[in-house]
RNA sequence: GCUCGUAUAGUGUAGUGGCCCAUCAUGAAGGACUCUCAUUCCUUCGACCCGGGUUCAAAUCCCGGUACGAGCACCA
């Protein structure tokens, strides 16, 4: 019986998975770890992450580190992006598959194919095969019988032939409509001796190396991939695997596909080309605060949450966007404010002398909105306060949560007390409260030392604080601050 | 060039033939609260790429155009 729906409402959160099950659910994201993880590969943890959730299901991250010459992986990867996926989801990836590890399986289906003959060793030099993919002409190599391949797998695996010399093929018609997908490459040779992979365990071990479209398909099957979520860029990928996929009689996960992101302050960040950069020093490190990593961002003080949010919100259309920072720092605020404790930081600080009638002392909340996170008690004894320079110049100003002050030259008149007038209220240290600070600011691809005069804390490192009027900051060490965004 | 895909306010997004003179967020402007240019709350602004067609009815289906993007690597 047909159901109508009672009314449109606005659907929240991720589209719904199809054919998906509960409990039954498995999804991955398998980044080359050719580096730390960026800004966009958060997008693939984040949502592949959250079905896995809804649905009770598994994640896999997998690392598909089958090149090791155009782009090598990175050992810290390793390391790192199983830490940054786990920050980032709130939850450890259930398995962590590793393709390095797993080349006898699929030389395993490399041979399956050959045997099954919709598998040949193609003798052709790429550019020779190109034109008969353009002519949808058959290649000599494809009626090659199964001895004379097997015989041939053996030369490109026992080092007989180099690379260039031979490459597994799939079976396709030639006359595909897209010409990308027919006889598509899946296993080729790599030079290993000079190009070793960087796992030790792994180095000069293997000659032949199986290609991303025949080594993410015959992996989603072994580890009963029931959801495919990735870049449009993939869409082709998707086909040429469904290909093979119908050879070995196996059903192609359901697919489902993103566009491509970019955010509108930085251009385009690559993962070797960051790598680059930063092997030439021109960045302190994957951490580095100008950088759309995850480090990078973290270390800025955005947070997981803000991240997931914000990835959730562009949801999983095919459309390509241009996103600006200002929809990722409104995600960062609302995750952060309500736990920042607020604190003065004085920038262009220029001493002033109280003269006048005033308290010895005044205290002021911890957080307007949390009276009971207490107070920030600021001793008035000395006479002597810090106030940014920009506002001293107005003369008429408000000490916030002081009083009123009239200031010439390097005397600051107290006058009223209570509020009674509009005029701008300002930041401000005593002296006995402030300390000699740093405020670290990534700015057009510099960083950017702030020096002023900061309130005294003994917030441990990575609080994350909003200095007044200025905007949310994050705690390095106890006299310095990282600017994370207004 | 061939193939594939996408087109809703400034930016994102909901919407799968009638509930849509279109949702929500963000942004901008104004206001309330507040001894922060913060937070919270309120108000306002602002969009269905173009042209045909199908239909009683189209943002939603079809065709054409245009724009943008992706793939066509012995990269992932």
């Amino acid at each position: 019986m047909l159901e109508k729906r009672e009314k449109k409402e606005r659907r929240e959160g991720l589209p719904e998975l199809k054919n998906a099950t509960k409990g039954k659910v498995v999804l991955r994201f398998a980044p080359n770890p050719n580096g730390p993880l960026s800004f966009g590969h958060a997008r693939g943890i984040v949502i592949n992450g959250k079905y896995a959730e809804e649905w009770d299901g598994e994640l896999i991250l997998r690392f598909d580190d089958t090149d090791t010459v155009v782009k090598p992986p990175l050992p810290v990867a390793y390391q790192q992006i199983p830490e940054e996926a786990e920050w980032l989801l709130g939850f450890k990836p259930h398995r962590i598959v590793i393709a390095s590890d797993r080349i006898p399986q699929y030389y395993e289906h490399a041979e399956m194919m050959l045997q099954r003959d919709f598998g040949y060793v193609c003798q052709c030099s790429g550019e020779a095969f190109k034109e008969f993919r353009v002519s949808k002409t058959e290649c000599p190599c494809r009626v090659n019988t199964v001895e004379l391949n097997m015989e041939l797998w053996t030369k490109m695996l026992d080092g007989t032939f180099v690379p260039g010399d031979a490459v597994v093929r799939v079976k396709t018609a030639m006359d595909l409509k897209n010409p990308a997908l027919r006889d598509w490459p899946a296993l080729r040779i790599q030079n290993t001796a000079e190009h070793p992979h960087p796992r030790p365990e792994i180095g000069s071990k293997y000659r032949v190396w199986p290609l991303l479209d025949f080594q993410s398909a015959v992996e989603d099957h072994l580890q009963g991939v029931t959801h495919i979520i990735r870049g449009k860029d993939l869409m082709d990928s998707t086909r040429k695997q469904t290909l093979l996929y119908a050879h070995f009689g196996w059903t192609y996960p359901e697919t489902m596909y993103w566009g491509r992101v970019k955010v509108h302050e930085w251009g385009g960040f690559s993962t070797s080309q960051m790598r680059r950069d930063i092997e030439a020093g021109l960045f302190s490190g994957w951490d580095d605060l100008r950088l759309p990593t995850l480090t990078g961002l973290r270390n800025r003080g955005i947070t997981a949450e803000a991240l997931r949010n914000f990835w959730v919100e562009l949801g999983v259309t095919q459309k390509d966007i241009s996103v600006p920072l200002s929809t990722l720092y409104s995600h960062n605020t609302k995750s952060i404010d309500d736990d920042a404790p607020r604190l003065a930081f004085v920038r262009n600080p220029k001493k002033l002398v109280l003269v006048g009638e005033h308290e010895d002392s005044i205290e002021v909340d911890v957080h307007p909105n949390h009276p009971k996170l207490g107070t920030r008690k600021f001793d008035l004894t000395g006479k002597t306060v810090w106030a940014e320079e920009e506002d001293v110049e107005k003369a008429e100003i408000r000490l916030k949560g002081f009083a009123d002050i009239e200031v010439s030259g390097k005397i600051a008149t107290v006058g009223s007390i209570g509020r009674n007038d509009r005029r701008p209220i300002v930041h401000w240290l005593s002296e006995s409260n402030a300390i000699d600070a740093t405020l670290l600011l990534a700015e057009d691809g510099d960083i950017v030392r702030l020096d002023g005069k900061m309130e005294k804390h003994n917030y441990p490192e990575g609080t994350m604080l909003q200095i007044e009027r200025i905007g949310y900051a994050k705690v390095v060490d106890a006299s310095t601050l990282v600017f994370t965004h207004s």
